[in-house]
DNA sequence: CAGATATATCTGTCAATACGTATATAACTT
DNA sequence: AAGTTATATACGTATTGACAGATATATCTG
């Protein structure tokens, strides 16, 4: 009874066509990541994050996550085997990508960091950094 | 000295994202094709084709020849690998669509016909037809 | 319940893009 | 050269999307 979703290629590709989102993905690909470290990564304002994170969302490309006050926000596994092939390819290209290293770089020193920015004190580090677990292994 | 081309994918996925564009890339799966059919398969105007093919070439995803009056537009190969395997991804996903294995169909049976539409009257058939030749073999 | 904190949504503005129509360009025909 | 045909671009308009700032919601803490 499993519905057989319509593959819309031009929602996902309106979704990975912005570079904010792209670094937001980027960032996914360890893992769940809480908003507060994108927002503090990106240098942005949070209101930003959180539109690009809802576009991502309602693209049904990632998946929130709610602990206390913290939302975390992971990619998910698409229903549709074209999208995954494509969303791996995305990933992967990223990852060598000069902009996306030094991102994923910060995430990994900002949460690791013995003393955290004071806005992030108490936040949850991400799943990446508590244990390997990614959601599309290439 | 080939210059190493920096790999856009924002502008690669803001070309993917519009409907029109993905079924024009559909119809040139199969090789070159000359733009009157696309006026003529997707029942639209001259100036919108134009535009989306304008907008693919300035992505890098397609080139155009002129042959006389005729221009004939075919998918190239794009010179990162990331970007050629999810080029490819989309034309496998698209060979299933219902809406664009109706377009090819009559890419199919238009350029075929003994009696082409007035307006295709001495039109050069798609390559896709007289040979086959795909740019981005499956 | 009254803050405080983390995140989401609303609002108005501005830039990008899609569209149809009109026009320009390029090549062929006579 | 003048007309015709195929395609490209310009123009004005309408829609969409990105943004910053303000505000709403949800959770936790006292």
């Amino acid at each position: 009874m499993a519905t057989v979703k319509k593959v819309d290629l031009e929602v996902l590709f309106s979704a990975l066509a912005d570079r904010t989102r792209l670094r937001l993905l980027n960032l996914m690909n360890g893992g769940e990541v809480c908003v507060c470290f994108f927002v503090e990564i990106l240098q942005t304002n949070q209101p930003k994050i959180s539109r690009h994170l809802a576009y991502l969302r309602r693209a049904g490309i990632v998946a929130a996550r709610r602990e206390g006050k913290w939302m975390h926000y992971k990619i998910v596994e698409p229903s549709d085997a074209a999208v995954t092939a494509i969303l791996r390819e995305v990933l992967r290209s990223m990852a060598q990508d000069q902009e996306m290293q030094r991102d994923r770089e910060r995430l990994r020193s900002v949460c690791c960091s013995p003393n955290l920015p004071v806005q992030l004190e108490g936040a949850p580090s991400p799943i990446s950094i508590r244990q390997r677990s990614v959601t599309l292994p290439s």
